[in-house]
DNA sequence: CTGTTAGCGCCTTCAT
DNA sequence: ATGAAGGCGCTAACAG
């Protein structure tokens, strides 16, 4: 039980089997075939020495790595746990191993973080955020295959990219606000800036009003950052200012629980005041009071998908440029619809 | 800005720059001094080829990988981001990479992850659940080197851990039930079997009751397993039951949510009728209404020791055998004190 | 300060 | 079906 100060290698297998090198390598790898006899001496031999094959020689041999590549944003919030989860799954699945990196609160790099090099895995899952286009076309250039996760591809390249659907389902939601509950005047929350999750969002918003003939009107629309401070400072502003609303449209689940705040401060009730609806249903919109109707993503399929999505580019050259994950309408409490509570 | 079919190793950047690929390797790596004529006509082919270094390779020539493993249970819960946040940050920050695995739904294993070998990281993390003892003390016998998370060394082996404090901390919540709201028949919700942090907040919710001289009550004891649903139907069980009980520790945060559900559910006011108390406070807990007393725990900051811990003993072949981070009790309404909400 | 050379451990033709 | 030998790209003595 006392460490090995070296541990053994192909070599030590070869001389404790009575073989060759090139044959441990044959039961390693079962390419080609070995006769029953010497296959088993050799698993012996692996496994009285506790024989573990060292990636790096392996991977300098191959000039494969083995190894998926995924770069964050940032690593926070519901959406995180379930996506990471879905490439993981895969990951592993296929023989994987998962490395991970994160722009972090430097925003969006120009390039690939450190240490994190361009030999380190076989491909790259690119999330929204963590690499600018810059970024994005630069390490294309060099040929790393890569797919792109809620962010599309360059207009002249052609990177696949794994993405859910935003307008229809904002469009939906933001309808069902107008004809199931007659609401008028539905406040905006945005995004972050260039999340293109919230540029469809915004779209399918406006595509509802012009469906029903309504105004788009510009103090109605206020930032709120998939955050829930932001959100609330909108929310405090809006109602400082007394803008008129009888409903919002949060941005996602987290933005929510910013208004849900600010209309109770100010003694609102949802639904029957203001109506509220969210987007993401991870878990939060389930447990907010009144439960939040929202738009359920499909997020660890995301990271499926995604990660598929590589293997496949990575293996066969080629993939999906787009994949469309479908959205769906979640009705619970908040829009005004009765529904018993969690 | 076609790819190139084979990017360019360090005997091109030699090449390129008229010198021996040694000069080259020298300038890569600053270990060694080099004239500044020399070096910035290599650093200049460098740019020129655009070239980075292959990973494997220099892995193999030094026998380390810059990498961190960082073994996980599984991908869930508001406990995982923050927690991987805080390692990755570290990592980042020492130049290492971090490579992730998970047991999956297989439950605890008794050796590591296929695809994660012991030669692809420098050194391991491991969390609780991702690893059984044997596996634990199998791994170590390869000379691994690897921290313990939420999870102590087996007897005979000295293995840094890095952990919370839950004890005193349920102690003093269990304490608060009772010293401030007269609360006497605490219902004990317990964590996932074999879990050392469920494990020590039942001692610790044992000893409250002791120093004030109430009965440990077996059928107050019922389980939570840090799950909403499983939560939720205890509390069920003992309502049906008809099991008295004035308080709730809920284990986590996560189980109080089912608290909350199965007693709005019975028409039971939080915290007139019954006071609920979690474990954890990721945010669930303000969002939960009446907002959760619950205890603060430094997750991000477990991440961040741990890596660094790891990195310690990676360089210095010791560390810290234990470090306990502390925990905070935090007051809200659902014990029963007021606070405005959220 | 710089060039030469010998591996690091494994895979993979090429013979046999 | 098996063995021998070259090479993957880089680092680290060792000379000079």
């Amino acid at each position: 039980m006392i460490p090995k100060s070296t541990s053994p290698t192909i070599d030590d297998v070869a001389r404790e089997a009575g073989v060759s090198i090139s044959t441990v390598s044959r039961v390693l790898n079962r390419n080609v075939p070995v006769s029953d006899k010497v296959a088993s001496k050799v698993e012996a031999a692996i496994r009285a020495l506790r024989y573990t094959p060292r990636a790096a020689a392996r991977n300098l041999a191959t000039s494969r790595t083995s190894t998926l590549g995924l770069l964050l944003a940032e690593i926070v919030g519901d959406f995180f746990s379930p996506l990471l989860r879905g490439v993981e799954s895969v990951a592993r699945e296929h023989g994987y191993d998962l490395l991970i990196s994160t722009a972090g609160r430097r925003g969006p790099q120009k390039e690939l973080p450190g240490p994190f090099g361009k030999h380190n895995a076989d491909g790259l899952l690119v999330f929204a955020g963590s690499l600018t286009d810059e970024g994005v076309r630069d390490t294309y250039s060099f040929g790393v295959p890569m797919v792109l996760l809620h962010q599309s591809s360059p207009q002249d390249l052609t990177i696949p990219c794994v993405t859910i659907e935003n307008k229809a389902a904002t469009r939906a939601i933001v309808e069902h606000l107008i004809t199931k509950h007659n609401r008028r005047k539905i406040l905006f929350l945005t995004g972050e800036p260039y999340n293109e999750d919230g540029y469809w969002r915004e779209m399918g918003y406006r595509e509802a009003l012009a469906r029903h003939d309504l105004p788009i009107e510009p103090e109605l629309i206020a930032p709120g950052h998939f955050d829930r401070h932001i959100a609330q400072a909108s929310i405090e502003q809006a109602l400082r200012e007394k803008i008129q609303f009888d409903a919002v449209f949060a941005g996602d689940d987290e933005a929510a629980v910013g208004v849900y705040a600010a209309l109770r401060a100010a003694n609102l009730n949802i639904p029957r005041d203001v109506s509220v609806v969210g987007f993401d249903d991870q878990g939060l919109a389930q447990v907010l009071q009144p439960a939040l109707t929202t738009v359920h993503v499909p997020i660890e399929q995301v990271g499926i998908e995604a990660a598929r999505c590589l293997i496949q580019l990575i293996q066969t050259g080629t993939a999906e440029p787009l994949t469309l994950l479908p959205t769906t309408l979640v009705i619970r409490s908040s829009c005004g619809c009765l529904e018993p509570s969690l």
